[in-house]
DNA sequence: AGCTTTTCATAAAACGTTTTACGGGAGGCT
DNA sequence: AGCCTCCCGTAAAACGTTTTATGAAAAGCT
């Protein structure tokens, strides 16, 4: 725990006997350098374990390696996979990531908004806690901005996001055509553009199955409270949870209840976690492209941060749909769709 | 997308009609400024939108608002907990985090403790990929960092963990009391400090079943791979994997053979995720205290940071035994213990 | 009024870089 | 020899802050 003192490039000047300027060149790779003196200077970086500042360099040169992200909740394996994806990209371009995750809690994500301004950042891809994001950026805020996974309420931003409606459709109709005759919806909130349009989208292909809503909320114990109701008050034949924290308790409680899908009824899952697949009979799902989303959103957030002026743009990537035994009304064979 | 010039404390300075000193002065809350012109300060920087650039004040102050975080692997919810975690009490004292998550590779691990360098922290909390770091952190890295979870090869540095060894030993224990007669033991490689110390403690405590241990590595292919052979060729009567991957590959496994515990054989995993909850009968479980890690590793942190110099400190935090059905011999009740 | 003290705003220096502009020396050309 | 390049290294300015030192005006005192 020796306090040393800080070693700057004025220290790895002097040992190697140049000017400040010329180690700045050295690092830089900037040409017209002798020979010599390039190895000098980096027998002296390394001997002293120098690294530049890269505040002080940005400050001065005005280019920046520094990326936020803002995502609701990092505990959520799915934003987990989609940061962890993101940092890979990003070191390939030589961008360092800063992260921070909203805790679910709108008033959480607007601080965090601001806080992450002060770095500077070259620019910010946001998984928005819910659609109302333009409150939260400041127009002095002029950085590009990738959004990911939420419409924003205004279309500012470019997006990228998954077939929401068509993919939740897709398991309407499958449930609808495996002859359920009732189904409730269970999602956190409608105000979540995702969850939003997972409902109309379930909604628009249910046939002649009826449908039913019921928002749930994000904290768990209300979840839990609500689902309980749903299940013992008047059960329906199919349940479709619109979000992987839903789906998760619904499970619990059905578990808890002595209620077993197919039999006691159909359950299905937009989102889908490890366990999904482990459980017997597995669960029906929806898997979105975590991965592909995070390229997409740093490919695009890398054109903007390179410059690019093109009009704002939204890219909607596709689901794969995975039917699996929680939801076969006969012995039939589990199959996978687009 | 308009290219504003970018606002700085000059820009406030010039529009409030005031030095750039008096507007630093008003945002640090420095007393001497008459009321009347914090007024007029505070509404331009509201109408400009302006914020400090933390950098720049830094640079002056010598005053860092920034630690850095070094997980293996931010898919893996643990880690996501874990940073999450840390990241609201970072906030609370006013941090931000630099995050870095190593992909589980240790050259990657090195070239991102070398590049966190150049932000210069206040210090670092590391959940290092395995044992060797101190090749990692030259000596020029002068500044506290708290270590998490395995231990360091070298005893330099702060240390967070759980009681491994008796955690295991427990699960062992329970095993061979319920008169199991042969264990494999699976955990990721012995290189990594809990991995090792899990195995030392379960193989103390077997009394007279016979235990033996396989390394399965990293990589999800092998992984399973190696377990296939295990369960495939002198299946044993139970199975404890030490590692969160390693016990859910190992539970795919199970499940694809047509295996099921406890019937086919018994099954343990250390680290508990929410699905071993959800599956039928329930897995018996060692759960560890990430947000208790979390918390005590940022308390560490927070007091190194403060210019405490007390000598390197180890903490070993109480992990809790879950037994549950997948490792009760008969149709026994399952039940909780430290 | 004349003095001292207090109050409060500012100019300028400093932090660690990069960049611009300059300059000294070596070599090539007539 | 004189001149012009070219090569290569450096001094100094600049980036956006905070801090230290300075000084002007106001207030308090006899």
């Amino acid at each position: 725990m020796k306090r040393r003192p800080p070693v700057s490039i004025k220290t790895v000047a002097e040992r190697a006997g140049v000017s400040p300027a010329t180690v700045s060149n050295v690092l830089n790779a900037k040409p017209s350098v002798a020979p010599e003196l390039i190895e000098r200077v980096r027998s002296v970086v390394a001997e002293l374990g120098y690294v530049t500042d890269s505040n002080a360099s940005r400050l001065r040169s005005g280019k920046h390696s520094l990326a936020g992200v803002v995502v609701p909740d990092l505990s959520n394996p799915m934003f987990g996979t989609f940061v962890s994806t993101l940092e890979t990209l990003a070191r390939e371009d030589g961008f360092d990531l800063l992260v921070v995750s909203a805790a679910n809690d709108v008033e959480q994500e607007k601080e965090r908004l601001h806080a992450i301004r002060s770095w500077r950042p070259a620019g910010l891809i946001v998984i928005p806690c819910d659609g109302a994001l333009s409150d939260r950026t400041p127009p002095s805020m002029h950085m590009p901005i990738v959004v990911v996974d939420r419409l924003p309420d205004e279309p500012d931003f470019d997006l990228i996001a998954v077939n929401n409606a068509q993919s939740a459709a897709a398991i309407s109709a499958h449930l609808s055509e495996q002859g359920y005759r009732s189904c409730t919806v269970a999602g956190s909130m409608l105000s979540i553009s995702n969850i939003r349009e997972r409902w109309e989208g379930a909604a628009s292909a249910a046939g002649d199955m009826t449908l039913s809503m019921v928002e749930v909320g994000l904290e768990a114990k209300g979840i839990r409270r609500r689902l309980h109701e749903t299940l013992t008050q008047r059960r329906p034949e199919a349940l479709f949870a619109l979000d992987h924290i839903t789906g998760l308790i619904a499970y619990q409680t059905m578990t808890d209840l002595g209620l077993s899908a197919p039999g006691d009824l159909a359950f299905a899952c937009f989102d889908e976690a490890e366990w999904m697949r482990l459980v017997r009979p597995a669960i029906t799902t929806v898997r979105q492209p975590i991965e592909e989303m995070a390229t997409a959103a740093w490919q695009q957030l890398s054109r903007r941060m390179g410059g690019n002026a093109d009009p704002v743009r939204t890219l909607r990537l596709a689901c794969s749909v995975e039917v699996r035994g929680s939801t076969l009304r006969e012995g039939g064979r589990s199959s996978t769709a687009a």
